[in-house]
DNA sequence: CGTCATTGACTGACCAGTCAATCTATGTCG
DNA sequence: CGACATAGATTGACTGGTCAGTCAATGACG
């Protein structure tokens, strides 16, 4: 029993130092970019010895690498989860919406790492993770597809490119967030949420608009 | 008149080295991202000698300053200019993706470095030319202010949310591109652009399916 | 004492930017 | 016309600094 203790003690102390580097490489990454940092300064943000690093990571790039598959595949998972159950669409991309933005609110920087240095950047990370990625837009285009077979969607939009589209419009409030061009208390981020998914289903316009476009 | 002929030819031989330099520079960017790149296989590319890439650029950063500004800037006034214009907001919306797709189209390498390189590059670029980019923001949002105001719109999205979402909407396409995830067929570009003003004007549910929610 | 965690000085490679030399085109003057 | 001058274009070897990754030594703990 003791033992027990003692060695999850441990256990837990080693995967503690392993997480204070995954923490402080975030911070870091988030404030200077991954490729002006340094290993080191990783390793002073963490408290920790340059070496340490090499220790629990092969390479500067499985630091990020590990932060980008952590949350990528939570999300998968939420994704996957809702796609399963009996919903309507909209709640189903509401519930995609806020899981993406309530990460955002829960941490900015992890979000702003995955954002900057991994979904967009085509020529390195993205395109390592780029089957990992598309399994998210490809589970939202699943749904879209579903729904115009029901008749609830128009099937004149293309269901991947109408994912993605999706996928983009909150991709780039949280990089509005990021580049601090749009409010960022609480209550924006609820009605974001919201606004997201009422722009793609509902539309921009209003019913007097729409009326008078087509009148 | 010879002198003046003989002149404009130095002129125009100069300025075709500096052209040669920054073509050459969008398809190595594109190709290896610029992080990656060396200064050397830009002069290489462009089929110069190294230095004359500094007798032209103060940096290898001002390269890219000067892609990104030059593509951008004739997209801006794009904007403006419809802007000014007086026309239904869907048509002015249009426009404007209609122009991105366009660049696209036209050279994929070019706009696959701003987006990728640039206009998500918070630590680096984007934060360099962040008024630029956001003009473009503010000016897409004015005008849906405008048709909130004038009753085509509905006045419960923010219209700076909006405007993000709409340009993200067309960002995440190109994307989708440029990570070979989305066809690219002449068809594909044309309908893309219909599609992204009808996603978020229109919105993607069929009448029936609104009805349906809403009943 | 054996195992794993931890340390940080060191190395080897890499590359942006410099610069002195060379070339080319044009202008000028005897 | 030809000799010389000037300025800008062009060249590429070189330098100085940076930094990812290594490793031998030390520490902690059972």
């Amino acid at each position: 029993m003791s033992s027990g203790r003692v060695e999850t003690q441990r256990t837990k102390s080693a995967a503690d130092k392993r997480r204070l580097i995954l923490d402080a490489a975030v911070r870091v990454f988030a404030r200077q970019g991954f490729h002006a940092c340094r290993v080191s300064d990783i390793a002073d943000e963490a408290g920790v010895a340059y070496g340490l690093v090499y220790h629990y990571f092969a390479s500067k790039d499985e630091v990020l690498d590990t932060l980008f598959l952590e949350r990528w595949n939570v999300m998968l998972e939420l994704i996957r989860q809702v796609d399963g159950e009996q919903m309507p669409v909209r709640d189903k991309l509401e519930a995609i919406a806020s899981f993406i933005v309530d990460s955002y609110q829960h941490d900015p920087d992890l979000m702003k790492v995955i954002i900057v240095e991994v979904t967009r950047a085509a020529n390195s990370f993205g395109n390592t993770h780029i089957a990992t990625i598309r399994e998210a837009y490809d589970l939202i285009g699943g749904m879209i597809s579903e729904a115009q077979a029901a008749g609830l969607f128009k099937s004149e939009i293309d269901a991947r490119f109408a994912a993605m589209a999706f996928y983009g419009a909150i991709e780039q409030l949280l990089t509005g967030w990021i580049f601090e061009l749009l409010p960022q208390g609480p209550e924006d981020f609820k009605r974001a949420k919201w606004l997201v998914v009422e722009t793609v289903c509902g539309g921009l316009e209003s019913r007097a608009g729409e009326q008078e476009r087509l009148g």
